[in-house]
DNA sequence: CCTACCGATCGGTAGG
DNA sequence: CCTACCGATCGGTAGG
């Protein structure tokens, strides 16, 4: 069996057990579940993966791989801080338009990572709202953004943007540019001086 | 033994899953887990309680009902459109620091439910959305609230609210009153027209 | 990639 | 409220 074969077919264990992770959640999902919409049996997704907990590893740090990629190319633009934070929504909006179940699992199930996968999740967790506290806070300096607890705000933000992820599982009664749009008016008059 | 005694049994039994189901998951916690924590053996429950899903169902429409009764008295109320939504918000806010754990589990977990307890569950949440988007409108109409898509309004609160219980979590940097006043601060000017 | 199968753990019951 | 124990299911391995 060629390398590539080999490859596709660990992309399509990890893919399928994303949409099942979403839908039924880590551990409520067995790997006979995954196997069956693989189409193949449970002991043979095992030459493609080394366990479970592996394909949940796999999942929730791609994630947070892409939205660091994201947030360094804001950080390092010249924006003003509030176009920084515009920028970073539309990042979460395009983000889930394009990978809706790898975001979902990764927000809800990253709970179920073991040891040090774990405490790197958290940790990788931590820095993200960090720098984006940072943003916030050179924003309020400069006048641009109230003058409120800058947790509360970040956390408002980040909270906000989570719910998309459930916008695009559920209904899809408006668009992805629409959805933008409003969001954007809200929660950037909410915050903005 | 007494009815007291048991229901006070049932009711440690409640609570401590609710805490257990909040930290691991519902699936991730075995009903040996819950018999540890209360102090008696996992088949010596079933005096108190049916089933492992009973526990989840009695957390969750706890949950639900709590906040109906909340929003039945808020539109019951002669306040105006904005103010609602601000004493909604303030239900949450109280809501969470009473009950954190049950309301954490209901967010969570109620995709764990089963057949009927689901499907009912699941028409709770919509009519709770739909009664709160019907408070939005009426402002939209009366021109206090911004005329932006209603959907996306209710959304970015009620996931800001949500977002709440991650608070009384994971920290408490700030008390209750501060987060209450900033929250208000933020969701409020990010809607008003 | 499959068959056969493992040890562990699960929710729950019987009987006292 | 406990001991003893059940059938089912789990993640994963051995060997081909």
């Amino acid at each position: 069996m060629s390398n590539k074969t080999k490859v596709n077919r660990r992309e399509e264990i990890i893919e399928m057990s994303a949409l099942l992770f979403r839908e039924k959640g880590f551990k409520a999902t067995s790997t006979r579940d995954i196997a069956e919409k693989v189409g193949m049996e449970a002991a043979s997704m095992y030459n493609h993966i080394q366990s479970k907990h592996e394909i949940l590893e796999t999942i929730c740090f791609r994630v947070s791989d892409r939205y660091f990629l994201e947030l360094s190319n804001i950080e390092d633009s010249d924006l003003l801080p509030l176009q920084k934070v515009q920028a970073i929504i539309r990042a979460h909006v395009k983000t889930l338009t394009l990978d809706g179940c790898y975001v979902s699992v990764a927000n809800n199930e990253w709970r179920q990572l073991k040891d040090n996968s774990l405490i790197k999740f958290r940790e990788t967790k931590r820095e993200y709202e960090k720098r984006m506290a940072a943003i916030i806070q050179e924003g309020v300096e400069a006048g641009t953004i109230k003058r409120l607890n800058v947790s509360v705000i970040l956390f408002s933000l980040l909270s906000s943007l989570r719910w998309i992820e459930y916008w695009f599982n559920d209904r899809r009664e408006i668009s992805p540019d629409v959805l933008e749009e409003n969001l954007i008016n809200i929660l950037i008059n909410g915050i903005s001086e």
